[in-house]
DNA sequence: ATTAATTTAGTACATTTGGTCTAAAATACA
DNA sequence: TGTATTTTAGACCAAATGTACTAAATTAAT
């Protein structure tokens, strides 16, 4: 109903109704919107977590990487209605906000050092301005952010199989002009298959 | 109101009393909060018109499409309410739906031939690949759409003048990887001043 | 100055919502 | 089996919202 309706648009009483429960039933077990909301984001931070596990580190730096982008659109996908509402959510509930906000942290963390990582490895050019990787990953992190939000807009015919494949096409191409000319090949032989 | 609450949080009977003024009053110019949000977009419309007559196109390409950004950002910031509840707004107006993807439209052919300009005064290299640029082109739908939302978040204090500068210049980086030596040259000229 | 049109305020109503309280039903447990 | 705990439902309430209707006030026009 999240997904579909949006956030604002769906009651405490209409989650009970379409559940076939009493809403006094329903706030017993979840207080209110913003504790159920809690606890659907508990589940995309367990389905990301588990998925950590599931990947194979053994291959290549850039291939971790890229499948993790892909599993991530994969599982976010399911609760789009949080990267949709993100501003509603976020503004409505401070304990969630912070806790994104350290998640936040940690992602940017991740991709610095995945980055330093690449650029050691000859997979992508070493920095010719001062923080340039800094802004790739700022305009990662507004991609990963709202790629739902504008697929919702500008793809809304599409299926859930190529929306997610064409934005996480988007994101892995922020690097693209990065790439050495191993990264290229590299990069090419990741995405075409 | 809007900027400040969301839109989502403000009712017609709210904006009434901010304005002191009975509620049936502001009904009687606009019947319900869509057609009041569709004359807030008409403003921004008009705002973004004088915008463009504005620009003197005698400036090399650019520096044109540069300032249009930074032009185009200031503008949109003070109607910020528009694109953070873009996707709610959409949702629940057809009518302002169905002119937005116009409008869009006529971006994503505005930067086309832009770049295509660029290429030809050899500012931008040459694509490499195929439709490169139009991947390029849908990260910067994705980061003007959504700059604003991704700010709220992320630069709560931070002060307008900063968030705009860091996002308009976040969304000139995209291009940073694709320009030539000149290119490169004209962007250091454009970006430090 | 009188009339017509526009603008404004007030009231009333049905609906929805979040919340609280109480009691019944179901379940677990000893 | 009897008791305690957990779960569920129902009723109730105050507040807010959109909407409709009526009448007064203001403005414009002849």
């Amino acid at each position: 109903m999240f997904n579909s309706k949006g956030v604002s648009n769906v009651s405490i009483r209409m989650i009970s109704r379409e559940l076939g429960i009493s809403h006094s039933n329903l706030i017993y077990h979840f207080k209110d919107k913003n504790t159920l909301i809690e606890a659907l984001h508990q589940q995309i931070l367990e389905a990301a977590l588990s998925l950590n596990e599931s990947i194979n580190k053994e291959e290549n730096t850039l291939k971790v990487l890229f499948t993790n982008i892909d599993k991530g659109f994969e599982i976010i996908y399911d609760y789009r209605f949080f990267m949709i509402d993100l501003n509603l959510i976020m503004r409505e509930n401070a304990r969630l906000y912070s806790k994104f906000l350290e998640i936040e942290e940690l992602r940017f963390i991740m991709y610095k050092k995945k980055i330093d990582e690449l650029i050691a490895e000859k997979i992508l050019k070493p920095e010719t301005h001062n923080n340039e990787y800094d802004k790739v990953i700022k305009q990662i992190r507004v991609i990963s952010d709202y790629w739902l939000s504008s697929a919702q807009i500008y793809d809304a015919n599409e299926n859930p199989e190529q929306i997610i494949k064409s934005y996480s096409s988007l994101l892995k191409h922020l690097f693209f002009p990065y790439l050495t000319k191993t990264g290229h090949q590299l990069f090419c032989e990741l995405t075409t298959r």
